[in-house]
DNA sequence: TTGACATATATAGGCTGACTATATATCATA
DNA sequence: TATGATATATAGTCAGCCTATATATGTCAA
């Protein structure tokens, strides 16, 4: 079953500062990390992340820096800054919240605590 | 701490879908029960609502039908189809393997299952 | 009686986020 | 030499939810 699209909006941005929070990636390797630990679900388009991070940036979420690789294009590295790890604590807090109010919705009616 | 509305994003449909699995509602309605549903946390607006409604009605997911209310005005109560409810399903798991996803990420690299 | 508010539905227009398509550039391999 | 992987970037498009606004009825307070 394909996944549906639409439930992916609105937190790319959210897991892209996660995976940052651990070391310094350029963009081309978080698409790759990306589709290994969400378990090959979220299939995260170059068109989608390239923007995404210029935002980010523009933010002061994360900053970048050009460094030669072994072989081919020089790479952008990304960097979560002070900004950028507090935005993600509070991302963090706010998807918790999302998850868990839609659990109860899909939970329904027939449970404890209903308002 | 305000709930980011672009995570948001997506799943209204799978949300008003479930509340009509119960039984036939009105859109007023919907409106208050998902804020009782969710604990006070989505606050779906009628422009978001209807519109959505009439998307489903559309796609053969609901069927409408007029009925007087007591005061006021009649009220449009809508009614989950045998496709609403496999569109639902659908929806349903989508948003397990989507949320499952999300959790693998949050949790970061240092864990097992890395692939 | 009139103004505000809750009930109830509806549409127009705008913003954001992710997509596809395309462009650029380097290197390996067939 | 041409295909594909690596690597970054932008333009244009589409979908989803928002705000603002319109309509209509009933209740309650000033």
């Amino acid at each position: 079953m394909e996944l549906d699209k639409s439930l992916v909006s609105g937190s790319m941005a959210l897991l892209v500062m996660k995976l940052l929070e651990e070391k310094d990636l350029y963009g081309y390797e978080m698409i790759e990390l990306m589709k290994n630990r969400s378990d090959d679900t979220f299939h995260l388009k170059a068109g989608s992340l390239y923007p995404l991070l210029h935002g980010l940036e523009e933010k002061g979420y994360v900053e970048a820096y050009e460094q030669e690789a072994a072989a081919g294009k020089p790479r952008r590295y990304y960097h979560l800054t002070k900004r950028g790890h507090a935005a993600l604590s509070e991302k963090e807090q706010a998807w918790e919240i999302y998850a868990r109010a839609v659990r109860r919705v899909l939970r329904g009616g027939v449970c404890l605590g209903e308002a």
